[in-house]
RNA sequence: CGGGGCGUGGCUCAGCCUGGUAGAGCGUUCGGUUCGGGACCGAAAGGUCGGAGGUUCAAAUCCUCUCGCCCCGACCA
């Protein structure tokens, strides 16, 4: 493309409404435009990149045998209500009806509508495996769309779903897709972890995420540099040096701790004791996944411990849970916050105990419209790992400025379940190997793989008769990639203050040729034949032939972030052109006949 | 949805508190000088001050409502 005729609209100054390097350099250096919050045009560099890192994933989607399909965007409600997603999926999903009144989704994702062609086609076990993909815009009404490309209500995905008859071919399957996920962020010259994963809406027994470090990302995951062990904070563990306690009373004492109300206070309290060897009880509110009743749980830390509410909800199978209003502990409990207890705690709660309700289940506001609720079921004691085998601990008495000391917990308290509910901090010992520690960082999610098992098929009714005869349901996976995501996630780990540094794969173009003076005839002549040549050698080329100053199209060519420029301007004298690689910030001459090979050297190397 | 912020030429922003002729820089167009790291001089075009209503002799400015966008939180395959 010649620039001169080519739409690119560089941005001098910073766009006001963008945070984040990727959303700055995006609206810079003219690959993107936002029509709305969570919406945006690619400008026709964007779009570039945007198709070479689909040709990417085609390419290694088609390699372990993918067959690229192209649904609808826009679905009946009907099969979102077969697989009960219709409620679950809440405010997120787009809904709109058609003019007779018929219920209608713009479709955030597609197991429901590939499940849909499999029940109806494949009845053998001779048809499996299949493994059926599309890149697809996808639509998610998000409460808070931000960060330019890297949380959108409309963006572009890749979903890719695998049927097997059996649980070992959904392994296989899954694995395919994990070495085929590797192979497209490497070549995306994007740097991620593979980090074991929340399944959350999704269902399913497995699922791995693919995250790139970068600061703007959202998640946090915790990674040991010695083993390459990474999970994300809502599944990693760690190890803890074992502590010892000593035998303590026959049974609790309680003691008036007055004026305490921290975990920090009782450390300092005379008689009190360390944050390890307190019990922390929070109290939650939890929705459960399938019958939707509300009901409390107490979740017991270790004091100088934080709870993980994700871990806390997977674990008690929770659709969701929230920390207890003020007046729900002291209804539940009898006592307030600071003075709180798991021993005894069940004999206390009144049998007519209702949590507040909230206007929606995703609301945090909460309505005192108590009478409306409906009452509960037994209250849920869940106590961390951490806290097995654990004596003489301290703890409150559930009673206002008192505190139990002596507390056994099996002994005592007797939990109903035992779970992993902590958050992992930097510098715990890896759970895998002998000698790392974690590291915690923020990180994007650029790909996700699951193993939905037979979520779907059983509730949407897919089935194949295996070999000996039996009618099984299918087993899936499902395996997505948010294209917009690599985008940013390349331009997060690529750039310098003067603009994006592209990894070559998925570049805008493979070079671009600048003519410093394009009054001068043998520059301007020498960077149309460069421009002829190399693209006569397959590589895409910008040639900047525009009618500006030297200074501006240097600052231009490093903003839009093309891996190669070649400058054509006063070496011309001697027959040379000045290569600059853009990564490396490294340049040299090269003979205006040698041009060619060397470009092709460099560029193809990706 | 809770909290905060912002809507003024294409972009970045000032003006608003204390009501009275709508401004600057960048960009754009034209002329000239310059020409390898976002040049300089001169001239010009370009604005329903997000929208509606109200107060007032008079509203970008004060009040009410509303729409949009951004940030934090909550939430999120």
């Amino acid at each position: 493309m010649r620039w001169s005729e080519y739409f690119i609209p560089t941005l001098r100054e910073v766009p006001a409404d963008a945070e984040v390097v990727s959303h700055r350099l995006l609206l810079r250096a003219g690959y993107i435009r936002q029509l709305g919050a969570g919406i945006y045009s690619f400008l026709p560099l964007g779009w570039r990149v945007a198709q070479r890192a689909m040709k990417i994933i085609r390419e290694e989607m088609d390699a372990i045998g993918g067959q690229e399909f192209f649904l609808p965007a826009l679905h009946p409600a009907e099969v979102w209500k077969e697989s009960g997603r219709w409620d679950v999926m809440g405010q997120t999903m787009f809904r709109l009806k058609d003019r007779k009144g018929a219920d209608l989704c713009l479709g955030m994702t597609h197991e429901e509508i590939f499940t849909a062609i499999a029940r109806h086609e494949i009845r053998s076990y001779k048809q499996l495996p299949q493994v059926w993909y599309q890149i697809q815009t996808k639509f998610r009404d998000e409460e808070r769309p931000k960060s330019g490309l890297m949380r959108l209500r409309q963006f572009i995905m890749k979903d890719a779903y695998t049927f097997d008859v059996d649980w070992e071919g959904l392994d296989r399957s899954f694995n395919h897709q994990r070495e085929a996920y590797k192979k497209i962020f490497d070549r995306c010259g994007i740097k991620y972890h593979i980090v074991e994963a929340s399944s959350g809406a999704m269902g399913g027994s497995e699922s791995s995420e693919f995250m790139a470090r970068t600061n703007a990302g959202e998640d946090f995951i915790a990674v040991c540099e010695n083993c390459g062990y990474a999970g994300n904070l809502e599944k990693a563990t760690s190890r803890l040096p074992v502590i010892e306690d000593e035998a303590g009373p026959e049974a609790p004492e309680e003691f008036p701790t007055p004026g305490v109300r921290t975990i920090e206070d009782l450390t300092t309290f005379p008689g009190g004791a360390s944050a390890d060897r307190q019990i922390k009880t929070l109290v939650y509110i939890a929705t459960d996944s399938l019958t939707q009743e509300t009901y409390p749980v107490l979740a017991l830390l270790r004091g100088d411990h934080q709870l993980h509410d994700t871990k806390l909800a997977d674990n008690i199978g929770a659709s969701q849970v929230r920390p207890a209003h003020p007046e729900e502990i002291r209804d539940l409990l009898g006592a307030s916050a600071g003075s709180l207890g798991a021993v005894k705690a069940k004999e206390k709660v009144k049998t007519n105990f209702r949590p507040l309700i909230s206007p929606d289940a995703t609301s945090p506001v909460v309505r005192k419209l108590k009478d409306l609720s409906r009452p509960t079921r037994e209250l849920l004691i869940v106590a961390d790992e951490s806290l097995r085998g654990r004596r003489n601990m301290t703890t409150g008495a559930n009673r206002d400025d008192h505190h139990l000391r002596g507390v056994n917990i099996e002994r005592d308290i007797k939990p109903d379940q035992w779970a992993d509910l902590r958050t992992v901090m930097p510098g715990e010992a890896c759970p895998n190997c002998d000698v790392g520690t974690l590291e915690v960082f923020k990180a994007m999610e650029i790909g996700h793989i699951f193993k939905l098992g037979t979520k779907y098929s059983d509730s949407m009714g897919a089935r194949v008769l295996t070999a000996d005869g039996k009618e099984v349901p299918v087993v899936m996976g499902s395996y997505g990639i948010g294209v917009e995501r690599i985008m940013s996630a390349a331009i997060e780990q690529n750039n310098d203050s003067d603009g994006i540094i592209w990894p070559r794969a998925i570049a805008p173009f493979d070079v671009i040729v600048t003519v410093t003076n394009t009054k001068d005839e043998a520059m301007r002549e020498a960077g149309e034949r460069l421009y002829r040549e190399l693209r006569g050698a397959g590589l895409d080329v910008l040639l900047d032939d525009r009618d500006e100053r030297a200074g501006v199209k240097f600052k231009d060519a490093d903003l839009i972030g093309v891996p190669l420029r070649i400058t054509v301007g006063k070496k011309m004298a001697g027959g040379a052109v000045e290569l600059f690689e853009r990564a490396a910030k490294k340049s040299e001459d090269v003979a205006l006949d040698d041009v060619v090979a060397r470009v092709q050297q460099l560029a193809l190397s990706r």
